[in-house]
DNA sequence: CGGGCTTACGGTGTGCGTAAATATC
DNA sequence: GATATTTACGCACACCGTAAGCCCG
């Protein structure tokens, strides 16, 4: 379990049809397939019921959707946490990393 | 930024000794110093300080610690979450999945 | 010297993209 | 026939392990 399969997953339950969330997340169908299918399977239990106009969240998925969102959110907590380290050390005239990695 | 760097970097953290902490992970130590570089990198920050004895958290890796710990715990409830939404379908009769994909 | 972190190098595994197949309204 | 999901194939990227280098007590 991969913190992009969470956020695929996220996308696939919020836009209820796979090709849109694809289209979204900037990758194409199939692998996104693939990785709701892998998840699913490490998991031990279908998220989506699939349907020939799109999914459709099965107990189990609607139940794991929120849980999903706040271990996002706690990611994005995290680096923004780090963000404020970096700003107080900069003010602090602190040159940490000389490659700035820029992302 | 991955979920097995968020393990890494509590392991080095809780060991201050990235030797120890590759052993505890079953890996060796060159990827498991590659894969800190890496998050420090990724975030911008350095999180540990090299010493020859070891390795010491900074104060942007002491801040992170605790957050880091909350996703991941977050991550083990989501599996337990899932794992509730398995039992119920099992009393239900359900098959869900084909594969059990043994794990 | 000895312990510990880091870089170099080779091999393996995983994930993405394009193309083709299947099923339903 | 059109839309949506799934499988097949090929390729590139990333990670790990072993080996060698560097630094400090």
């Amino acid at each position: 379990m991969s913190l992009d399969q969470l956020s695929y997953f996220v996308a696939v339950a919020e836009e209820g049809n796979i090709g849109r969330a694809a289209r979204r997340l900037h990758i194409s169908q199939p692998p996104l397939t693939r990785q709701i299918r892998q998840l699913e399977s490490e998991l031990g239990v279908e998220l989506f019921l699939r349907t020939p106009r799109g999914v459709q969240l099965l107990p189990a998925g609607h139940a794991l959707l929120p849980r999903v969102r706040r271990v996002l959110a706690e990611v994005v907590a995290v680096k923004e946490s780090v963000r404020d380290s970096r700003a107080c050390a900069d003010e602090r005239g602190d040159s940490e990393l000389p490659s700035p990695a820029s992302r």
